[in-house]
DNA sequence: TGTACATCAGTGAACGCGCGTTCACTGATGTAC
DNA sequence: TGTACATCAGTGAACGCGCGTTCACTGATGTAC
């Protein structure tokens, strides 16, 4: 037992092995722990490997990012289009979908919206990615003009609570929380006059 | 001329002058620029100094933190405040207060909404100043209810364009155009059905 | 099937950098008598 | 008014740290013949 097998030299695929060092730091720890070094090490690499695979830091924490928005994006979709939805029950599905997400994986969040990627437009990919989300919102609602508005309020929910600078509850009761109570107060934010 | 008036070695309000650099480095460079040796070194003293007037890093962000806290509140209140507003109205006017605030001080508020600052509960300071700002909202709505989700609106705006996840015409057009910009985003978001 | 060789992925040492913090110190201030 | 002394603010060297990136290298792979 305890059989040392020898990683080969050649590892095979250490690209994807790098992606899912980084996502599980971003787990376990924080978006300032996501250094090249650390993720090599992770990989259980030399520090200097990475580089046969990112041209530098930054092409590896956009390509998480990437990641990270079609996560969302698919999250969202699958959330909200239902049948015998109205408007407000999206928007809260919407608002839910989000939240869990955030909750979920704070740290990648915090680099898909913060400032550690300051070159968006210098990755198509990237703004891409960004933008399907805002598409997608606007689809899952069936109104593109009103699909930003409903992004900036759900977002803006998530990252005030994700950054303690209010509380809906997580301090006492955790994050499981936050869906359901940001459910409640998108539906009475948007909730529907007419009708 | 060109006399070198050597500074005293005594400064006479270091503390002040250390918070002042601190604003000119977040104005002019970024929040991964506010160090506490460049601080140091834009008031023109020892590295060491400061920790005769701050127990550590930590300490003078929060102070700086605190302080655009409050002065965001101030220009809710101003902007908002006023007769003949209805609700729309000053919703529209705090959209565009609040943006205002984001484009001239974009460093700052990536302090005061970030993740460089995750033990808020530890200054009690702090997070009231926060509170005050999101209770300013409601004031300034005559409405506390729906406070929090409308700075959830303004928020999430202000920070999708501030780091360019959406663009919202400040690309081509630069920054000025934000706060008329949000405030037209937000009147169609939150028009009144009613009245 | 066998061998020479080009290609490529991963290594480990090294570069230069800036950071937060501590420490023994020195220069200046102000107070007690 | 003058002097001894405690107090305090700022200094400069030093600690230990981790980072991104480069470089000459070595071990492995696979291809041409």
């Amino acid at each position: 037992m305890n059989v040392e097998r020898p990683r080969p030299y050649h590892h095979g695929d250490l690209r994807n092995a790098l992606l899912s060092a980084a996502r599980e730091i971003l787990e376990e720890k924080s978006l300032a722990d996501l250094s090249l070094r650390a993720v090599a090490r992770r990989a259980g690499v030399s520090h200097a490997a990475p580089y046969r695979h990112f041209p530098n830091h930054e092409a590896l924490l956009v390509e998480i990012a990437i990641e990270g928005f079609l996560a969302l994006k698919t999250e969202i979709a699958q959330a909200a289009i239902r049948p015998n939805f109205g408007k407000t029950d999206r928007i809260a599905a919407i608002g839910a979908a989000y939240m869990r997400f955030v909750a979920t994986r704070p740290a990648q969040a915090r680099l898909m919206f913060g400032p550690q990627l300051p070159h968006r437009d210098r990755f198509p990919s990237l703004a891409a990615a960004a933008d399907a989300v805002g598409a997608e919102i606007g689809t899952a609602l069936g109104d593109h003009a009103t699909g930003l508005g409903i992004w900036a309020a759900v977002h803006g929910l998530a990252m005030l609570i994700l950054e303690n600078v209010v509380d809906l509850g997580q301090r006492r009761s955790g994050l499981a929380v936050l869906p359901s109570r940001a459910e409640i107060l998108l539906r009475s934010l948007f909730a529907e006059k007419e009708e």
